[in-house]
DNA sequence: CGAGCGATTGAAAAGACTCAACCACCGTGG
DNA sequence: CCACGGTGGTTGAGTCTTTTCAATCGCTCG
């Protein structure tokens, strides 16, 4: 469990690490990283950054799950991904030179590390293993949009729950989806009242159960199907 | 105008490549892109290629528009890109080591240039301008394909077209906005009928006129307004 | 001149949203 | 220990947007 406060993690021994883009680096890269990155508590819905504030890093993390989300006209949320640990996030505006476009706030208590801009474009620059890493990174995420944005478009909001759960249960893998209702019909794309009605559905067709606001993949199959993959 | 044949472009007096993402090159770099691009003259609905190909290379537009987009479950186009002269199409995957996920078809006839794989890659390895370019584009690219599953997510269609035509109205510039209304209503998201309604009310709004199929914009403040931008 | 595709219109049905009220759980402070 | 307030979850009813299906029109190409 996550201690109430700053823990300190070595990138040389990080578990996280070898799931994420650092994954391929050799014990003098590690140990390099290791010295340049900051190591830090996030309570739960804390913001790591929001829309339009100036970057100044990336954040590897650890443990813990974060919402990257966009903010509509009247200000609700569009949740665009789910990072979990081992993901970096924040590293698409290093390169962009613009502010941020998108916000990041925790889920959870989480452990996130921090490294500098400078020292992370230092990295890019240097290693061309990690840079490969990075642009395949950038490009099967324009990928994954152009699916998100066809789904958006094309499938029905039963469908698109259907879709959400069965990646959400993979981004779980081995605790349970747990998110408010709110947060979950925001990454749908659909109203509230919506979302828990569908849900409902989905338990009396035994796809799903819930455990208080926990929700239980029951048939996973069954979910692929509705959601038309 | 455009001859209905190859049409040799030289990449060091190309008009367009300035505005590409080739623009930084000095004369030798240019000569050099221009002993390794092919010219190809494509006509109007003619694939450059299609969701689940192998990458054979990048593809630049000297003249003509071409459509980017996915398909939905039951073979329904999603636009997701409009592309101009100067842009450089299909990069993305050269850097992702999977197939194609999202196909390309001209919308007009086009002269289009083509560059191999291998020497693109080449020159990305060994051109960290044109490197930094990619990675800025691409980290762009997937800040606005945010905002475009934001804008999917929660405007109406009244508001997504009125947005979405002025976007073509940047595309298209100088000449008006000319896509038949199933690519119109495939770029918007919504069924054609829906499309050519709402195209009615904003004739009867003053915001636009039509011309047969062209499409020409009489109030754009009017329309961003009506986006909400 | 006819075939066929793209554009348009009408009517009905469905899906989703909004608004309003109510419930349930949880932590706080008395 | 319990009442209180607040947030998050749930339900119902009515409305509106958008889709679907069917039919018609009109232009272009062979």
């Amino acid at each position: 469990m996550l201690e109430k406060s700053h823990r300190h993690v070595s990138c040389e021994t990080c578990g996280a690490r070898k799931d994420s883009l650092f994954g391929s680096f050799c014990e003098a890269d590690s140990s390099n990283l290791n010295e340049h990155k900051t190591c830090n508590y996030f309570k739960k819905n804390q913001p790591l950054f929001i829309e339009g504030s100036n970057p100044r890093g990336v954040f590897c993390l650890n443990e813990g799950k974060v919402k990257i989300f966009t903010r509509g006209e009247e200000g609700k949320e569009q949740i665009i991904h789910i990072a979990k640990p081992g993901e970096i996030v924040g590293f698409r505006a290093m390169f962009s030179g613009e502010a941020y476009k998108v916000a990041a706030t925790t889920l959870e208590e989480c452990n996130i590390c921090f490294i500098n801009k400078a020292d992370f474009l230092n990295m890019v620059d240097t290693n061309p293993v990690l840079r490969n890493g990075i642009m395949r990174e950038l490009s099967k995420e324009l990928a994954d949009r152009a699916t998100f944005i066809t789904n958006m478009a094309q499938k029905s909001v039963r469908e698109r729950l259907a879709f959400a759960l069965v990646l959400l249960d993979d981004i779980y893998s081995q605790e349970m989806i747990n998110l408010t209702r709110e947060d979950l019909a925001n990454f749908v794309g659909t109203a509230t009242e919506t979302l828990i009605r569908l849900l409902k559905e989905f338990k009396d067709d035994h796809l799903i159960e819930t455990h208080a606001r926990k929700i239980e993949i029951l048939d996973k199959q069954g979910l692929m199907n509705l959601a038309g993959v």
